[in-house]
DNA sequence: CTGTTAGCGCTTTCAT
DNA sequence: ATGAAAGCGCTAACAG
C-alpha cells in the first residue's frame, strides 16, 4: 500500500531533463537560461504526478524548513492567551510556514530543551512567548537563529511585541472622566508589592503609569485603592468588599476582566446596579465580559494582532525594537452613559 | 558569530573512530561490537562538543522525525478546547517528541494543504483534532503514516480517543437523583433537530442517551425540555425564562456550562436560590464553572486527559478501535445536598 | 570484533 | 543553453 513518495528525479525523468534543471524551475529561480518548452514540460510534470518536494532533504541542503519554533510559557497552558496562538498559526499559514509548538512552563531547563529541539530540526526562527509580560530569560541561541519576543522582552533580542499598555491604561480612565465620573472612582487589583519584586511585569507597570496619568490630567484621585496577588473573580469579589467601606463607589476600575466578573457578583449581593449606581471598567476583552450582563466595557489585549505581528516580524528580515500593538477599547454596558 | 554546528563526524574525529561507529555508539544500538572504550571515548567527545544530532539529515535516511503533527479544525481557535492541545504537548514532549500544529477550519481545503505540509515535514504520524466530536473528513493520507482522531472519528482511521459520554450523562441524573429530586427536573439545550442534521454530534448523542437512561431508571420524565443551537448564555437566560412557564422547576440539567451560566442569570434576576430553590447540573467543567457563586457541579470533558491519550496512543504501534475516557463528576455547590 | 562505503533527495557549482 | 557531479549529515549494509 505504501506508494513510494514521488522525487525531484522521477519529475525530471518524465520531463526529459536533469533533476537539477527540474530543481531550478520549480524553486522559480529567473537568472537561469533554460528553454521555457523546458518550463511547461517540468511543471507539467510536476502537476501530474503530484510531486511535493521533500523538506528535509532541501533543509540539509539550504538550512530552510520554513518552520517557525514557538516556545511559550505557559501559553497554552493558560488558554487565556490562546490569540496569541491562532495569530501566530494564521500568520505562519498565511506566509506557507508551519508553527512548532513548544512549552516550557517557565522553567530554565525546560526552556533549553526546547530550544535544542527547535534547532534540531532547523527551524527558521524562534518566537519567545510569554504569559505574563516580563524580562524573559532565554537561553543561548544561535547567532544566525532570527528570535522574536512576544509578550515579553530581553536585552539580547530586541525585537519585542507588547500591547501598547500605556494608552490602554489612559483610554479606560478617559472612558469614565468622558461619562462625566469625578468622585468615587477605585482601583482594584495593581499590587505595588509585587510590581517591585520579581513577578513584576512591565505590562502591568505601563497599564498603571498610563492610568496616573490620564487621572492626573483630568485632576482625579482614586478614593480607594486595593491591590491583591491573584486577579481571579474571588479577589474582586472580596476587594469591592473592601472599597466599600472607604468610599461611595461610582465608578471602578479593574485591572482585569476576572476581577470584574467577581465584583459584578459583590456588586449584585448588595443590589446596586451597574451602571446606574456604579461604573465599571476593566481589562483584557476576556470571553466572560461579553456574558455579563450588563456587558463589559474593556481594553481588549489585542493577542491576535500581537501574535501575527510576531510572525510579520520574524519572517520580515529588518530588525526592529519594540512594536507596540494598540489596545481596542470594547464599549458594552458598564460604563454610564455608554451604550451597549 | 555563526558557529557552526557540531557534526558526527567532528565527534568521530575527536574519538579517533569513523562516523559509522559514533553513530551507531550514540544511537544506542545493542548489538553493535565495538569495544567498551570506542563507547566512553564516542560519549566523551559528544558531551565535549555539546554534539546534538540533524534531525532533517536522520529523517533522510530514517524516515523518522520525532514530530507529530497536530491537525485541528478550530481547536486553537475556540481556546475552549486547548486542554486538548496542553495533553498532547505534555505527553509530547515526555516522549522526546516535538509536536507542529495546524489549524484548518474545518475548511477541506485547508485541511488537504495541513496534511501536505505535514507529510512534506515527514511527520511520524497525523493527530487530527475536532471541536465538535463528530464524523471528520479527512484527505488522503499514505498507508504508512499512523493517524489517531481526537475528539471525532472517521471510518478509515479506527483509532479515535472520546469522552465516555454515556456514563457521563448518567453521572448528571444520578447526581439529581442522590439529591432526591423527582419532580420538577428540566433539560436545556439539547436540540433534536440539529442532531438530525448535517450538524450532528456523535458525543452529544451518546450523553443524551446516558441522561434518559438514567431518567428512566429512575422512573422519571423531564418536566420540561428547551432546546437551543447555539449553547451560550444568553441562551440559557432565555430558555429558563421558557421552562419556568411549564413547571415549578427544581432542578435543571444544563447541556454545558455556558448554558449553565445563562441559567444563574435568570434565577438571580427572579430572585431564586441556587441550590436552596433550584439545582444545577451541568456539563464541561469550563473555567466559568469555578467561578460562578455557588460554584457549578458539572460533569467534566476530560480534554487534558484526551490529549495526552492521543499521542499515546500514536506512539504505541497496536491498533486500537474507539478509547473512551471517564468524565469526573465536579462536585461544587449548585446540588441541593452536596457540598461545595 | 571493527571500519568503509554508498546513498537518502535535494541544490549548487562547474563543465560542457 | 543544458547536464554531471559533489556534497549537506546521517545510518544501513557491507568488507575486512
Amino acid at each position: 500500500m505504501t506508494k513510494k513518495r514521488v522525487t525531484l528525479a522521477d519529475v525530471a525523468q518524465l520531463a526529459g531533463l536533469s533533476s537539477a534543471a527540474a530543481s531550478m524551475i520549480l524553486t522559480g529561480r529567473q537568472d537561469t537560461r533554460l528553454s521555457a518548452d523546458a518550463y511547461a514540460r517540468v511543471h507539467a510534470a510536476a502537476q501530474k504526478l503530484g510531486y511535493r518536494p521533500n523538506v528535509a532533504a532541501r533543509a540539509l541542503r539550504t538550512d530552510k524548513t520554513r518552520t517557525i519554533a514557538f516556545i511559550s510559557d505557559y501559553v497554552t497552558t493558560t488558554r487565556f492567551a490562546s490569540g496569541l496562538i491562532r495569530g501566530a498559526i494564521d500568520e505562519t499559514e498565511a506566509a506557507d510556514h508551519v508553527l512548532l509548538m513548544l512549552e516550557t512552563g517557565g522553567d530554565p531547563e525546560r526552556e533549553a530543551q526546547a530550544i535544542e529541539a527547535a534547532l534540531d530540526r532547523q527551524v527558521d526562527g524562534i518566537i519567545f512567548a510569554a504569559m505574563r509580560a516580563r524580562e524573559v530569560y532565554v537561553p543561548d541561541v544561535p547567532a544566525s537563529t532570527r528570535v522574536v519576543m512576544l509578550n515579553g522582552t530581553n536585552v539580547r533580542f530586541p525585537t519585542a511585541i507588547l500591547p501598547d499598555e500605556l494608552a490602554g491604561g489612559r483610554a479606560a480612565i478617559e472612558l469614565l472622566v468622558a461619562a462625566g465620573h469625578s468622585e468615587g472612582i477605585a482601583l482594584i487589583g495593581y499590587s505595588e508589592i509585587a510590581e517591585r519584586g520579581r513577578m513584576r511585569s512591565e505590562t502591568v507597570t505601563r497599564r498603571v503609569n498610563g492610568i496616573q496619568q490620564a487621572m492626573a490630567d483630568a485632576n482625579l484621585t482614586f478614593a480607594a485603592e486595593e491591590s491583591a496577588w491573584d486577579w481571579e473573580p474571588q479577589a474582586g469579589f472580596e476587594l469591592v468588599g473592601k472599597v466599600l467601606k472607604q468610599t461611595d463607589l461610582k465608578a471602578l476600575v479593574c485591572m482585569n476582566d476576572r476581577l470584574a466578573f467577581g465584583a459584578y457578583q459583590a456588586l449584585a449581593a448588595i443590589g446596586r446596579n451597574i451602571p446606574g449606581d456604579v461604573s465599571l471598567v476593566s481589562f483584557d476583552n476576556d470571553e466572560i465580559s461579553a456574558y455579563l450582563r450588563p456587558g463589559l466595557t474593556t481594553i481588549e489585549l489585542p493577542y491576535y494582532q500581537m501574535g501575527r505581528e510576531a510572525v510579520r516580524r520574524l519572517l520580515s528580515s529588518e530588525e526592529s525594537g519594540e512594536i507596540l500593538i494598540p489596545m481596542p477599547v470594547v464599549q458594552r454596558g458598564s460604563v454610564r452613559g455608554s451604550s451597549g
